[in-house]
RNA sequence: GGGCGUAUAGCUCAGGUCCGGUUAGAGCGCACCCCUGAUAAGGGUGAGGUCGUUGGUUCGACUCCAACUACGCCCA
């Protein structure tokens, strides 16, 4: 017989790791099949079912929007969301998450546009709405696809739409609250307005050119300077401003001033102008005006109240306000505000409660209000104006400008900014004041800066504009009279809408006459008329999705508000949080969530966001194709999610290397409990060898603290823990140390079953705690432990035995664990000599530095060579000095020698009993009489 | 320009927080070594950081203060 044939034997007598398990994982081709196995199983009904009656735990979805693909944020979002719905749903609660989407709007409404081309206008609204509800339908299906392949479950047979007939029911009811509470109302705002197309247009469809236009600086005359003793005796006194925009001069209601900025009384010949000292010198150098002199310095907030002379329209005034919007880029510190025709303009009015004016039409024409040009294009009066201004003496200077200047994507000519009639929901009638309210006292917002944020945007943010010009959305139920031009919202005709819409949908606004919606007899109430239409504007979007609480929470038994918890990007504290909570506090007067929990934003490796321009932009599609789902989840968990989340190619292949880590230990977990039952084979805890004792406290804290972090939401945590335990606590330590118990043993020794009993703990731990992470993994490795439950995902979260605790177990195996660290470095320093190779060879010489040490090891002495993995040991007294096989550790002295005793074949060991038994076989007496037992 | 954040080894994270004080930790990766009975695995040792920058307070700051820079989100 050879040596390699006698070696081979005694393999065959070893109780090696054997499972089917792969090594591989082959994710991209194997979690499909998975996939489609819960599919068979009915997994998701199962575990529903399960739920009901348990207590809730509502995450509620936030509604992706339906047009295109998903991308690595919506994927990071919706893994998120499913792991901690996983989560609850392991640790006992009805989490029935049910996803939704958001259907309406402007994206989808201009894709349908862009693909109809010039055809678009031939369609009617209704007919629009129908494309875009088929695209809806078409992006709901690709999601909702690419969602189930990320492993995220839910009802994703019956998720929420904001475009069903169910739903919208819900908006309107919403809508109908606010309504019948009084804060809705008919106000103005500027929009951006093309001119040629007359209709109002969104930021997205504004392109910007280049063009030339009249750069102008104009004197607007001080009627009331004596009102300020420091201005009492100035002759010719005037503020200078600066348009580009001479036709919104007309509508001009006050100069600006920068309340803080530096101001000049200067003389420029026989008058005096204001303007921003910083802005001076450049001014009077562009105007070409002769060196000015300084006569006095003002802050802004001084001028605030004097009135002005109106530059176009006779015994008008211009009041002097103050904005901190005024800038010193450009101008003169003092700026032309029409409030009917910019968006600051509109907005520092608001605060002074100046009326939106707009003498220009829906043509871009003026009214009669300004009747010096009525019917006159703004782009014609341009000029006419400046001419104006100059006969009247107003006119300071004059510079035509080359600028970008926003152009209608579907004119492509220059368009203006117009205020126009359009719906409110009111906030200063409390809702604003009760909203700030319920985000300190009913909300907990995660991270906590999220409530400084929401806070301020809530205080701070203008009264919601509700409606917009557009067809692909809930209409707004207005009924416009034909004759005095009235909007009137009527609870009746909403009610009527409401009740139709359940059954046909909104189209039914759209397409049956406004009779159908009105209570019999009814007439406009400000003018008596009957010959009114029905009004064409829609619904904010962000009033579709705010709705969800109502709309969706409320008409599910299986859920109602509040949520539990709404789970989005920090992008949605102006988004989709705010609308909720404002939606909420008006119709129900409270918050719709107790908990607000935000991520950051997927970025690349350098921390810069990603853009299709940059090239930097990420598929998850393509890295599920790479490395799967599982390895995704893996990324999006191990990373910090409240502040931005880094991806990269290095990143990833760490994420692989991590998971493969990971699935080695549960592969090796397994091979060792082959013939493991743990009914039968199990050993009682006071039963388990003390090393095995410890593993299980290790096993313990590791639960404690991974459950824990799944209730404290650091999931990054979860995968240092996790990743750490495998490779430290397991892999290093108690895995390598026990395979000789696991494979020398006899099957049934108890050296053996006490491990393996650990062994079993640990891996059905481990699958638990990963199991709402890793999905697919952790189900894959749990068909292979023959248990009841045809899924990992039908149990429950482990919770670690009180008896597994052992403080005093620890410390004292913590401390063995420093000593063996300072014979591995021994070890080491030997091997570099050639000396030895594996551990085995050497027997070490302890000589410990304190008498605690020197204690600790004479009690430990039985597992001594177990734990070092070494062939014998001495504990000598005074440590010699170091060098040649002399290792000076933290806590001993090591000494290594190559062991004199022989090689025992079987378990490799080298031992004084080799050779010693009565076969004659150069094996161990432990494993000769293994040999002889298992014959 | 405003609001809210972030900035510790190549990567992912700890920590020191409120009471500033000896050599700032882990895992991965990397280098080298060992093993070949977890093997497209496993073990060991080691080298990596002026804790974003610049000032200030202090006997002493990564930790306190200020300014700045970069990056992110939301506004303007």
């Amino acid at each position: 017989m050879s040596v390699e044939e006698t070696t081979k034997n005694y393999s065959d007598t070893l109780n090696l790791p054997r499972t089917d398990f792969p090594m591989r994982a082959q994710l991209s081709k194997r979690e499909p099949e998975i996939l489609a196995r819960w599919q068979e199983l009915d997994l998701y009904e199962r575990l529903d079912r399960r739920n009901e009656g348990r207590q809730r735990y509502i995450l509620h979805d936030g509604p992706p929007y339906a047009n295109g693909d998903i991308h690595l944020g919506t994927a990071l979002n919706k893994i998120l969301k499913d792991v901690i719905v996983r989560y609850k749903t392991m640790a006992g609660f009805d989490t029935h998450y049910v996803p939704g989407w958001d259907c309406h709007g402007l994206p989808i409404e201009q894709r349908v546009q862009n693909d109809l081309g010039p055809d678009i206008l031939k369609k009617s609204p209704l007919e629009i709405r129908l494309l875009c509800e088929k695209h809806a339908e078409k992006y709901i299906g690709i999601q909702r696809d690419q969602f189930k392949r990320l492993g995220v479950t839910g009802l994703w047979q019956r998720p929420y739409l904001t475009m069903s007939h169910e739903y919208e029911v819900g908006i309107l009811e919403a809508f109908r609250e606010i309504v019948a509470r009084g804060y809705v109302y008919r106000g103005h705002k500027p929009v951006y307005w093309d001119p040629i197309w007359k209709t109002a247009l969104a930021e997205a469809e504004v392109e910007y050119q280049e063009i030339t236009s009249p750069s102008i600086y104009v004197r607007f005359p001080v009627l009331d300077a004596d009102q300020r003793p420091w201005l009492q005796g100035l002759k010719n006194l005037s503020f200078v401003i600066w348009t580009t925009t001479p036709w919104t001069l007309p509508a001009n209601l006050a100069v600006c001033l920068h309340p803080d900025f530096e101001y000049v009384v200067a003389q420029i010949g026989d008058e005096h102008i204001i303007c921003a000292e910083y802005l001076l010198s450049g001014f009077c150098e562009a105007c070409q005006l002769p060196a000015p002199k300084i006569v006095s310095r003002h802050r802004g907030a001084e001028f605030e109240g004097l009135h002005c002379a109106h530059p176009m329209i006779e015994h008008k005034q211009s009041l002097v306000i103050l904005g901190p919007h005024v800038t010193l880029e450009a101008g003169t510190g003092c700026v032309h505000t029409a409030p009917g025709h910019g968006m600051e303009d509109y907005l520092v009015a608001l605060k002074y409660g100046l009326p939106i004016f707009v003498p220009v039409d829906e043509d871009g024409r003026f009214t009669d209000d300004f009747p010096m040009m009525k019917g006159m294009s703004v782009w014609k009066a341009n000029p006419l104006i400046v001419d104006h201004l100059k006969e009247k003496g107003l006119l300071v200077g004059h510079v035509p400008l080359r600028h970008q200047y926003p152009h209608s994507w579907r004119s492509h000519k220059p368009i203006i900014y117009r205020a126009t009639s359009q719906w409110f929901m009111d906030l200063s009638k409390g809702v604003r004041d009760r909203a700030l309210e319920a985000i300190d006292r009913e909300v907990e917002w995660i991270p906590a800066w999220g409530r400084d944020r929401i806070y301020n945007m809530v205080e701070m943010r203008p009264e919601w504009c509700l409606s917009r010009q557009r067809s692909w959305g809930v209409p707004i139920p207005a009924v416009h009279c034909d004759d005095c031009g009235d909007a009137t919202l009527d609870l009746a005709v909403i009610d009527r809408l409401i009740a139709i819409v359940a059954r046909e949908g909104t189209n039914a606004w759209f397409q049956r006459p406004i009779a159908d919606f009105l209570p019999d007899g009814w007439a406009c109430p400000k003018c008596g008329s009957r010959r009114v239409e029905a009004g064409k504007d829609i619904l904010d979007v962000w009033f579709d999705s705010g709705s969800s609480h109502i709309a969706c929470l409320e008409k599910d038994p299986r859920l109602g508000s509040p949520a539990a918890l709404y789970l989005e990007g920090s992008d949605q504290h102006r988004g989709w949080f705010q609308a909720s909570l404002l939606i909420a506090i008006a119709t129900r007067d409270r918050a719709p969530f107790r908990t607000v929990l935000t991520h950051g934003f997927t970025v690349d490796e350098k921390g810069e966001a990603m853009h299709k321009s940059k090239g930097n932009v990420v598929d998850p599609r393509d890295i599920i194709k790479e490395v799967g789902a599982d390895v995704l989840r893996l990324w999006v968990i191990s990373e910090d999610y409240r502040n931005d989340i880094k991806f990269s190619k290095q990143i990833l292949e760490r994420m692989s290397d991590a998971y493969r880590r990971i699935r080695n230990t549960i592969k090796f977990l397994l091979g060792n409990l082959w013939d493991f039952n743990p009914a039968s084979d199990a050993l009682p805890y006071p039963s388990l060898l003390e090393m095995d004792r410890w593993a299980l406290h290790e096993l313990a804290v590791l639960i404690d603290r991974v459950r824990k972090a799944y209730d404290e939401f650091e999931f990054h945590k979860i995968f240092h823990l996790i990743h750490g335990f495998c490779t430290v606590e397991m892999s290093a330590v108690y895995l390598d140390i026990v395979k000789d118990r696991l494979y020398c043993q006899g099957p049934a020794d108890r050296e053996r079953r006490s491990a393996q009993t650990v062994l079993h703990e640990v891996l059905d731990a481990l699958l638990r705690l990963l199991a709402p992470i890793l999905v697919f993994t952790t189900d894959e490795a749990w068909q292979y432990l023959k248990r009841p439950e045809p899924s990992v995902h039908l149990t429950d979260m482990p919770a670690a035995e009180a008896q597994w605790r052992s403080p005093d177990l620890a410390a004292r195996w913590h401390r063995l664990l420093d000593v063996r660290s300072d014979v591995s470095r021994g070890l080491e320093a030997v091997r570099r000599t050639k000396q030895i190779g594996h551990s085995l060879d050497a027997e070490v010489h302890l000589y410990p530095h304190s008498d605690e040490v020197r204690n600790l090891l004479e009690t430990s002495r039985s597992i001594l060579d177990e734990w070092f993995i070494t062939s014998g040991h001495q504990i000598l007294g005074t440590p010699p000095a170091e060098g040649d096989g002399v290792f000076r550790g933290d806590h001993v002295t090591v000494r290594v020698v190559r062991s004199p005793h022989a090689k025992c074949e079987r378990c490799w060991q080298h031992r004084e009993s080799v050779g010693r038994n009565p076969e004659g076989t150069s094996l161990c007496a432990r494993c000769s009489d293994v040999v002889r037992r298992i014959g």
